[in-house]
DNA sequence: CCCTGATTCGC
DNA sequence: GCGAATCAGG
């Protein structure tokens, strides 16, 4: 399996929305977290509230004894053996410094609650790999209002005053038109069905019943022969 | 235990 | 460039 440019724009948007990379490796298919997470950081896009703790001003550079530990460097990797022997350097800093009180008690504001507590929410991730919320995520009534015929793609008169992803807000309509990369790819941006991302049309579209991420098999009758040719 | 992301390094 | 193995925190 290679990185499509499909697959790495739904890497991309998929990480950008907070997915957790098992969740990206499932939905993407044929590869696995860690390669998600390799992919990830390749593409530059990394920094996100990750659980190991984040180490500044210490040196991390003890983790393989990089440069020229005096012999014993197990170095190669074997496929089975327990846990690799020895840390071998403690690395023992006396912190030298008198005062440094370190005033920089209040700066920890992860703006990032964009995880999944638990709640059997379902997220999926609509034609161009974007991310579609469930209806119970806005508001919980207000039916699609299915409009009378759905039409191709009808949605700004010309390309001339597409949505760009900067011309996205809450009023207008994101739904993608177009893959991710092309030169035309621009969004919908009709005006939305009030409480939903999408107009009355896409939002007939998005809101198919979508299964659990267990019991989901054919990808639902979407447009533009979404990223997920599986 | 489970989960998470980070990192390393052989391929 | 890729990703399994490994590490490390929650």
């Amino acid at each position: 399996m290679s990185w499509t440019e499909e697959r790495i724009a739904t890497l991309t948007k998929m990480w950008e929305g907070g997915s957790t990379a098992s969740q990206i490796a499932d939905e993407l298919g044929g590869v696995s977290r860690n390669a998600v997470i390799g992919k990830a950081h390749r593409l530059g896009l990394k920094a996100r509230p990750s659980p190991v703790k984040a180490k500044d001003a210490k040196k991390p550079a003890a983790k393989k004894a990089a440069t020229a530990p005096p012999a014993a460097k197990p170095a190669v990797r074997k496929p089975a053996p327990k846990r690799e022997a020895a840390k071998p350097a403690p690395q023992e800093e006396a912190s030298p410094a008198a005062a440094a009180p370190a005033a920089n008690s209040g700066t920890n504001s992860q703006p990032i609650p964009n995880r999944q507590e638990g709640l059997p929410k379902i997220v999926s991730y609509g034609p161009g790999g974007f991310l579609r919320q469930g209806p119970g995520d806005q508001q919980p009534p207000i039916p699609p209002a299915p409009p009378r015929r759905l039409v191709p793609a009808k949605p700004s008169p010309e390309i001339a005053d597409k949505t760009s992803l900067l011309d996205l807000n809450d009023r207008v309509c994101r739904w993608p038109m177009g893959h991710p990369g092309e030169a035309d790819f621009h969004f919908c941006g009709e005006k939305v069905n009030p409480g939903f991302p999408y107009c009355v049309e896409h939002c007939g579209r998005a809101y198919q019943a979508q299964l659990p991420r267990g019991a989901r098999r054919p990808p639902p009758p979407l447009p533009f022969g979404g990223p997920r040719v599986r």
